[in-house]
DNA sequence: GACCTTCTCACCTACGTGTTAAGC
DNA sequence: TCGCTTAACACGTAGGTGAGAAGG
């Protein structure tokens, strides 16, 4: 029975590696179109979701786990004719709100177990009390996470920036292409995949 | 502004003391009549949700809250003609498995700012590997949280039993004023309280 | 047969999508 | 006008109810 356990956990170690690539792809062809991701006044989710391994820690201290985004420049953009061109006049950017991950706090060990989702951070651009993280419309962004020792003495913090998933905050999509990537792969929105589908607008490579 | 601020914090502490008070009335409306809860394979969410609020607590000091089920006796339980009795013959009992509140591990300060909810919990007869509670359908539970100290040396352990919470678990149903009284609190029934009340089947005192 | 359990079902809650038209 | 934002909407995902028939 230790080499069955041993086997399944193969098999799920297998399965991980395997979405890990996948959602490596998925963000890559994101970023090969300019991402956007929709801001609401209420909060919008991101997708893809932001998803990390982590692994180094001390598995009984305590950390917690923070994302936050990153203005990747001062530029507000514009989409015209069909690519994002930047504003002419810079404006100052104050860094975003962060985001606690719901697990935090917890162990090492915990953390190091199965990869971290951000699946319930959503996107703002107006504040308004709740956990939502404040954007710029029409400015682009970097996510950052941080590892932040909890419960010591110590209070190291390590930071990891993805490059990867940078895009744009916007109040509605504005490349249409990334509009239909979202909907052929995001199954909440599967309403819009069965009518492109009926209308043979949708094809896989 | 400060002064804004601390009335909203009043009326935050007197919605929250009608919300308690509110819920202790509906726990001993379901005791008064011997309460039941339903087990399935799968686990079946407990209704109503034990609450508690935790005080006392160091802020800065790492916690997790737990929840188990204690058998109240030793009886296999019947319904019969309209009320509960004992089953003849004593059965040894084994204490239920452990639910981990999810938000643990957490700060003092984190569990003590709010009312505690066991919405998630799920009872079941069956063991299956989930974070479900195993259960002895048609026997006496009486619900029991700890709150224990980790992530330092200490381990220690307060215990705390809620009598008013007590049930007897079932696969169906029993005793209908239960059903009832269910189907009138809880929003997932609102489909048979509909069909209820176009019955004029549901009265309010 | 009597009792208990299991499964499928219709009907909800709750909320995540892009669309669209209206607002500014 | 034009560009951007907002809010209502239809249509999904995801999953929590007891009812009722079927199974053991």
């Amino acid at each position: 029975s230790e080499l069955e356990a041993g086997s399944e956990e193969g098999d799920a170690s297998k399965r991980e590696m395997k979405a890990i690539l996948e959602e490596k792809e998925l963000w890559s062809s994101f970023e090969e179109l300019t991402n956007e991701m929709i801001v609401t006044k209420s909060g919008r989710r991101m997708f893809p979701v932001l998803k990390v391994r982590v692994s180094g820690l001390d598995p009984n201290a305590m950390y917690s786990i923070l994302l936050d985004f990153v203005a990747a420049d001062r530029n507000r953009w514009k989409y015209v004719n069909g690519e994002w061109i930047p504003g002419g006049k810079p404006e100052p950017q104050s860094p975003s709100c962060v985001y606690i991950h719901p697990e935090s706090p917890n162990f090492g060990a915990h953390w190091m177990k199965a990869t971290i989702a951000f699946s319930k951070v959503k996107l703002s651009n107006k504040m308004n009390g709740g956990g939502q993280i404040l954007l710029n419309s029409l400015h682009k962004y970097e996510p950052r996470v941080h590892i932040v020792k909890v419960g010591g003495p110590q209070k190291m913090i390590s930071s990891f920036a993805f490059p990867e998933t940078k895009f744009i905050a916007v109040t509605a999509y504005q490349n249409e292409e990334i509009t239909t990537l979202k909907i052929k792969h995001n199954p909440f929105a599967k309403a819009f995949l069965d009518a492109k589908e009926s209308q043979g607008l949708v094809f896989s490579p």
